[in-house]
DNA sequence: CAGTGGTCTAGACCACACT
DNA sequence: GTGTGGTCTAGACCACTGC
């Protein structure tokens, strides 16, 4: 509850040098930026330390106003752009709260994968089975993937979504060992939701975004076989690296997706 | 330049009738929105009338707000919007600018597809080659994806594009025939720029949004010899809908990307 | 009712581009 | 310098939620 007297900087010539380098945009910010960006980076550094949790509420825009001296516009304003990168969620008449992948209407927050008729929601949760769930040490590939060492602890977990009892996706994923000490088959198997919401209660890691690399394939025999396909049958394979905050890559994750009864969605602007 | 005595609405209670229901909108908006909003729509009207032309200057933010007789913050928050939805384009100390394709930083900003080693710049242009362009009559399927009629006028081309002579990707795409009268095979290859560029300039038709249905399939032996691949090569099958102002779909488009030295790159949040 | 986010205003000043 | 978009403020009022 404690405000530190939190350094802004005006936009004056000779500014001080910048206190402590706090800012949760990385080190290299050109020392320079408007007073709703500095707060938007006090803000992001409060939801990485874990000050107000997943699901909760974050301070009434009048309380940060007061807290960061200044007036409720510009506070509003970095919300604003928290808000369009999904790391808040604003309710009018109730406040604004952290996002979580836990309780929220789209259950699966970062698949785009659909059922060709219907929609996400229509279809039945998915059926899922763990194949495999083994620690073991980053490859050199793998290593540069999620900014680790090469040999550094990792997790690998594979596992197959089925949808009305055909399966659909098959899923073979990297997390780096330290974060998720303590993730076993039995913990990802007993919990019912998104594997992101767990992450978040679990472990307190929160992806934020993530980058997807999507290419048509064909399967190796294992492959076909827990999809129940041909070796012949193309599939989409979808390479996705997900971050946390501050750009940190905690998710190397490549998915098999069948096309056959599902497309991959995908809206331009 | 003539500034018609636009009607706004306040948001008190017995509001008259709503005049003309000029909205971009769509007719069955609640009749009731902030400022703002209207504010937009009002812009979105111009935009679509043709009153700015791609790639020109709208009005300052100080003429518009005199125009509608509202605050520079309230025309402001509706070019915020619009520059979002990347109507516009902001440029500080110039002004705000309606977006087009042409002269545009990046040369499709539909396409999705990119270089496995390097950016969409530091490959060359596309090679493109016209492979056909004729008219014919929608199909059922063809006239509910354009909203049209079965049996009313299409345009289909089919071309493809290669990249260091490779060829890369095999378009299907399919026009309604009367916003598009005049369009030729001829025309098309001899424009130089992205195809909706010239849609803008030829034929006033300014596309704004897409949605993609991504899928894993094989190519008919046809698509197999244009693409040079064998028929048991797996490759991306893109479907695009295209719109233009008012969420009218005005292109159907059917892509099979190779993606052994490219790949569909999405970015989730 | 009080508290929250959402809208709107009016005015001041800053940063940038052009001339 | 002038004109543009960009930032920041202070205050008023509206709309929604829940006590």
């Amino acid at each position: 509850m404690a405000t530190l007297p939190s350094p802004l900087f005006t936009n004056a010539s000779s500014a001080p040098s910048m206190g402590a380098d706090a800012s949760g945009m990385g080190g290299l910010t050109p020392a320079f930026s408007p007073l709703y960006q500095q707060i938007k980076g006090l803000i992001l550094q409060s939801l990485q330390s874990g000050e107000w949790k997943p699901g909760e509420a974050i301070p009434s825009e009048m309380d940060l106003a007061a807290r960061f001296r200044v007036s409720q516009g510009t506070v509003r304003k970095a919300i604003d752009e928290l808000s369009a990168e999904n790391l808040v969620v604003r309710r009018q008449g109730k406040g604004t709260f952290v996002a979580t992948h836990a309780e929220q209407q789209v259950q699966y927050r970062f698949l785009k994968l659909q059922p060709d008729s219907g929609n996400a929601q229509s279809e039945g949760p998915a059926e899922r089975t763990i194949i495999d769930c083994k620690r073991l040490r980053a490859s050199a590939e793998l290593a540069r993937a999620l900014s680790l060492r090469s040999g550094d602890p990792v997790l690998q977990v594979r596992r197959v979504l089925a949808f009305s009892g055909v399966p659909t996706i098959l899923e073979d994923l990297w997390l780096p060992g330290t974060p998720f000490k303590g993730l076993t088959a039995e913990r990802l198997s007993d919990y019912h939701g998104p594997m992101y919401a767990l992450f978040e209660t679990e472990f307190g890691v929160r992806m934020v975004r993530a980058d997807e690399t999507i290419r048509a394939v064909n399967p190796d025999t294992e492959q076909a076989e827990l999809l129940n396909v041909p070796v012949t049958a193309p599939l989409l394979s979808v390479e996705r690296v997900a971050y946390t905050y501050n750009d940190t890559p905690m998710e190397l994750r490549r998915g098999l997706y069948r096309t056959d009864t599902h497309h991959y969605r995908n809206a331009l602007s």
